[in-house]
DNA sequence: ATGAAAGCGCTAACAT
DNA sequence: ATGTTAGCGCTTTCAT
């Protein structure tokens, strides 16, 4: 690869001048253009690894999200990327496959690479961000909160649990059942909150925390719980499904016994990724996953620019897709 | 962040020594020790860039793929991630979006931060390798072949789609259509070739370009041309989707207009994902997703440690999963 | 086994 | 506007 040193040569001009042309600053039109093509006929890049050691930073940002195989995250990234592109920023992708331990390696390793910001999904509300913000990297979080003291994208995770779980009940379900992620992470907690809200105000059940399943945030959860729930005396006749891929599994096991659409009505907080059910069949409620993510990224950038003002938190809305629900008989 | 030089000061010994510790070369136990002392109170971790630098090559591999969307290559992603991580080396995804553009500028991006290799899906046929080859960067070519001179990792194309042909045709059907990729794509081609080897030997077709259509391979390329396919004077009684998300367009388009299961047969070439569809359905032809990517992430590894024997193509096998498809009379 | 020192390629004072 | 130069933090000869 040459370096500036042999564009230099070649163009009459000092290294300096070469890095110069390449960073935007004052040089004349005459050497700019020279430097131009000598740098074309040898073909130069620029070196970024030795640009980010002599800056202390560099110009990519790293996406840490717990599932990369969750097409919501992969929404969400696609914002982010779109935004960041935009400002000149490329995004790399950190799976952690919430697990803690995986988190911390690669918010290490963005922090080795001296990267320029970081958008983290935490993997639990206890992963921990104290190095990174330490070393003054500007961290946004998104989708969950942490205890941090850091910008935060998320959206109305309580609203979004009521509004699924009303819908089921204006179509005439009288036995909402809810199956949520773990309960340390904010946006099961908080859904599942949302849910009981509704079903404690029609008094639906004696104990709701019967009809309320924890588990994670997977297909199989939502395989495993949603075969529970049908194995109670007296099993729920809707389900409130907290994230997509939950709303996935509990439609594998619904389809499967025959009980969807009409018998058990079901609502999915998420959107369906790759869904073949006619839209009807279920309640959606639509999560901003994109928009999210160009939200982070912007606010991640602001920050890199050297923003200063005192961290936001800012709440997204969802919107609601009801279903055609029927009841049965 | 601490840097050696002040690790070295903190254990008395010099830089250099500090160096060799977080390298494995030979040190005394009890310098090792009052080193690996002192970067703990300092909390010292080596600057990778500087390392990079140095070196000259990094330890990450880029991941260059054309849908980060696409299940498909998520999942390929996770097989090249565990097998990198085992090695020590980080993985950043990169997502073309099926654009030569993007890609080669994620190409050069990967060079110009000295990674160590690349595993790319090329976005298409003509993608330029030349730069990276050239600088001597290992890479290997995943799912789709280029005419470059390098490893890759793909799998049985003409065979599955013969396979997923013939398992339609078994099942009774006989006007079955092929819905593929962009022609320039060497699995949208080949996959479409083993359709038109089934259909020709049972010349099921005067002119099987009929029943034939190329399009992108994604979900609404699948919708648009089913949507096509139907409209046909004498429309398909089955239809061969050439990979997972045209198979879902076309199920998208079927369901809504209650042809299948029953009256309208499909297989996919890949797996379909997050199918709430009863698993008799549909045939599905298993594409080795995750193992195509510990296979090339293995491969690349040997490069990166210098492995130097020629070129290898290697073809993963491909796993018929059989729908119990009904004719309809 | 250890240390001294050069240098990876770039940017940013500073000097002109 | 341009050149000179120090140095970002590390690894790696080359001495000792």
């Amino acid at each position: 690869m040459a370096t500036i040193y042999e564009v230099a040569e070649l163009a009459g001009v000092s290294p300096a001048t070469v890095s110069r042309v390449f960073n935007g600053t004052r040089v004349s039109p005459e050497n700019a253009e020279r430097v131009r093509q000598a740098a074309a006929k040898l073909s130069f890049t620029p070196n970024r690894t030795a640009r980010t050691l002599r800056r202390q930073h560099s110009e990519v940002i790293a996406l840490v999200i717990p599932d990369i195989e969750n097409p919501y995250f992969t929404e969400m990234a696609r914002g982010v990327e779109d935004v960041a592109q935009e400002a000149g920023f490329s995004v790399v992708l950190c799976n952690t496959d919430s697990q803690p331990a995986k988190e911390a390696t690669y918010f290490q390793i963005a922090l080795s690479e001296s990267m320029a910001g970081m958008i983290v999904a935490p993997a639990s509300s206890r992963s921990d961000l104290a190095s990174v913000i330490g070393r003054g990297r500007p961290v946004v979080t998104v989708d969950r909160t942490t205890d941090f003291d850091v910008d935060a994208v998320v959206m109305s995770n309580r609203p979004a649990g009521r509004a699924a779980t009303d819908a089921l009940y204006q179509a005439g379900y009288r036995r909402i059942a809810c199956i949520t992620g773990p309960e340390d992470i904010d946006t099961a907690y908080e859904r599942a909150q949302g849910w009981k809200d509704v079903v404690t105000r029609h008094e639906m059940f004696a104990d709701p925390a019967e009809y309320l399943r924890y588990s994670t945030f997977g297909v199989d959860g939502g395989v495993k719980v949603v075969t529970d729930l049908l194995a109670l005396p007296e099993p729920p006749d809707a389900i409130v499904a907290a994230n997509n891929l939950l709303g996935v599994g509990a439609l594998q096991v619904l389809t499967e016994r025959e009980l969807t659409p009409l018998r058990v009505g079901v609502a999915v907080i998420g959107g369906l990724p790759f869904t073949t059910l006619p839209p009807s069949a279920v309640t959606v409620v639509r999560l901003p996953a994109r928009n999210m993510g160009v939200t982070a990224a912007r606010i991640l950038i602001e920050r890199i620019k050297g923003d200063t003002q005192p961290a936001r938190t800012i709440v997204l809305r969802n919107q609601l897709v009801p279903g055609r629900h029927r009841v049965a008989p």
